[in-house]
DNA sequence: GGCGTCCTTGACGACCTCGTGGCAACGCCC
DNA sequence: GGGCGTTGCCACGAGGTCGTCAAGGACGCC
């Protein structure tokens, strides 16, 4: 399903919105300002991000480069301005579309479909086969000897992540971005947790890892 | 360079675009019609188009059925209608943006650069490649007769900046600076060691380098 | 309310990286 | 040729990082 997050101050846009989409089959998260909604994005990871300009503790500008810094979800932006600074400076900052207040929940949706199909991976043939195991980023599933292994949801982020960017390193700070949010950058100690879960599930000897591989002082590499 | 195709079949406006974008540095394309502009589309490979929908040839959503058949080439909608329902075909039928006119040319160049930046690739990866090894600068990876050596944090560091500058000369303190932090400009022992290091694990005779090349006295440089 | 799953957290030992100092070799200048 | 500064090389100790295990706690399901 479709995760939409609504970052809004007005509680009856945020009504009127939540109702459509709930209707149309997203999922829908709200906040009412960026520090929610920043760590919202984090925690939930939307696919698409609604959001209000006019938030009571941050400028819209800074949100998005909030969020710039470690996703690429596209972000349409709702603003009761028209002024065409402010059109200009907020796409160049990041946002993929602006829609002025009041707006059309027609044409809003209509927006939203083409942001999230244009984020849509170009269908992926996401079947990557090692030795001892194979992933299936489409169907979100893990097979090793003919069977299912199964994994919890972290785990199954931690090696996505990995997994879609197989042979480059990933940081250990960039690892914790994407799976735990911006602010876990120095929870180390979780990656080293999961990351042995993950060995003792896939690798055939766990003490001797050959594709979930550990870059000392550097991060992690999933290697086929 | 980036191309544009521009499709309107009002001279004026075309006329307007060429003379913006070319200030812009952007390369122009221009079709006056839906035939010209599949034609043109094909051959020339725009990287993102600007379309009219009032083309005297063809609707403007058979243009975009046209393109989508086999591109996924950014297009961004001009119109003079402000109706809602055409919005939503359009970008139902597979258009990424619509601006209605008159427009601001401030604000379409906005979206002009959000749809390029959207459909950009992820960057490339630049392997730079020598007699005796190879460094992934994307990957964080270094290649020794088919095999990867494995390189320390610090070491990484110091390579990295040294292959970024290949051919310059890069100053101890520059190094230093990079590497260390600005603290740090005369702990030259530093350099010292680490170049033996890596000398030691990339260059086939460490004591006679060809390619991690002391200049004494000044600093160090990579030479492929 | 009990149970199971999952996430988080802390502790500990093994291992490795970094910084450091000493020493020899080399080149340059006087 | 002698003196001096710079560079290459080695070895060692402190500190940091990683893997591992286990316990506590939140949460959802029955």
């Amino acid at each position: 399903m479709t995760r939409v997050l609504v970052v809004d101050d007005e509680p009856q846009i945020v009504r009127a919105l939540r109702i459509n989409l709930r209707a149309r089959g997203y999922d829908v998260d709200a906040a009412p300002d960026g520090r929610t909604a920043l760590d919202l994005a984090a925690r939930r990871h939307p696919d698409v991000i609604i959001l209000d300009l006019g938030l009571p503790d941050m400028e819209g500008a800074e949100v998005i480069k909030g969020l710039r810094g470690w996703t690429s979800v596209p972000i349409i932006v709702l603003s009761a301005r028209h002024a065409s600074e402010e059109k200009v400076e907020t796409l160049d900052v990041g946002a993929d579309d602006y829609v002025t207040k009041p707006f059309g929940m027609d044409e809003l949706l209509a927006r939203l479909r083409a942001a999230v199909r244009r984020a849509a991976p170009p269908e992926e043939d996401a079947v990557i086969v090692t030795d001892d195991f194979t992933v299936d980023l489409a169907a979100k599933k893990v097979g090793r000897d003919g069977a299912d292994v199964r994994l919890t949801p972290t785990e199954w982020h931690v090696l996505e992540v990995l997994v879609r960017n197989t042979g480059r390193l990933v940081s250990q700070q960039q690892l914790l971005r994407e799976v735990w949010g911006p602010s876990y950058e120095n929870e180390t100690g979780y990656l080293r947790v999961y990351l042995a879960q993950l060995r003792r599930k896939l690798e055939k000897d766990p003490s001797r890892p050959r594709h979930l591989i550990t870059e000392p002082g550097m991060g992690y590499r999933f290697e086929r």
